[in-house]
DNA sequence: CTAGTGTCTGTAGCTACTACAGACTCAAGG
DNA sequence: CCTTGAGTCTGTAGTAGCTACAGACACTAG
């Protein structure tokens, strides 16, 4: 596509800068995370406090925000100052629940891994994982 | 509710049974991982096999497993012998999985543990949080 | 006879995207 | 001038695995 004038850019070149799917920059414009862009013409045209603020998004995400979340930080970063502690509650709120499900997944990995190894000794008479999922509890 | 004859339960009592919401139960009759039982009238009346065999799904499922390898384990728990290797080889993939979640978990709980504790130490002139979305990568 | 509990079907919602279908626009090549 | 190809548009439906109703029916105890 053209470069066309001043600096807005069409929504594949965002994405291309963003590494975001075309698909998710006009879904978060849906759901209200992005604002509606300007039109050129009937192409959608982005400018470079878009790129920021999609890739504020998509860093957010990266770290596992949730959508929700990703919202309140935005509104935070345009604020601008004393928002820093709000920000704070928000990671260490999101950051228990990343480390609830570490746990998790941790018990299951020690369940699985147990059983595949007692699986691979091969001393049980029947298959170690589905006595396991017939019989045990899984915690 | 009645006890009625024989051994077969209500849905009510299945989902008491087994720790499963009723939901999920006629969910998973649905999509056909648990059989179309018996009907008491016009109520699904249930028998012990299937009592097992919910519980065999709840404990697969709080294992992780998804929802086409708890309908994979159930054919090998069902088909008898030999299948052991491949019920290792489900677990093996899905431990991988597991594995690789967890390692994503704690990239995001190191970079969120590293900026709140910035966060803590106030030795940022902005909020480190926001710095972080606004200019790092996140990993 | 009525109240309360259990159950029924069918549909819609949740999270965060992703994947089309079918139409339109625009620039370059022949 | 016409065609071709890439990019974009809107709108809808699908993914996983449930969960949550609405509105009707059944059955038992008081």
């Amino acid at each position: 596509m053209m470069a066309t004038s001043g600096t807005t850019i069409p929504i594949g070149e965002l994405s291309q800068r963003t590494g975001c799917n075309i698909e998710t920059i006009r879904y978060y414009e849906r759901i209200g995370v992005l604002p509606v862009p300007l039109r050129r013409g009937r192409y959608r045209a982005y400018c470079p406090s878009d790129v920021r603020r999609l890739s504020f998004v998509r860093r957010a995400r990266e770290l596992g925000f949730p959508i929700d979340a990703v919202r309140a930080l935005l509104a935070l970063a345009d604020g601008g100052v004393a928002s820093c502690a709000q920000a704070r509650d928000l990671a260490s709120k999101h950051l228990r629940d990343i480390r609830l499900k570490i746990a998790d997944l941790r018990r299951m990995e020690q369940v699985l891994g147990d059983t595949v190894a007692a699986c691979e000794a091969g001393d049980t008479l029947g298959c170690p994982l589905l006595e396991t999922l017939c019989t045990a509890e899984a915690r």
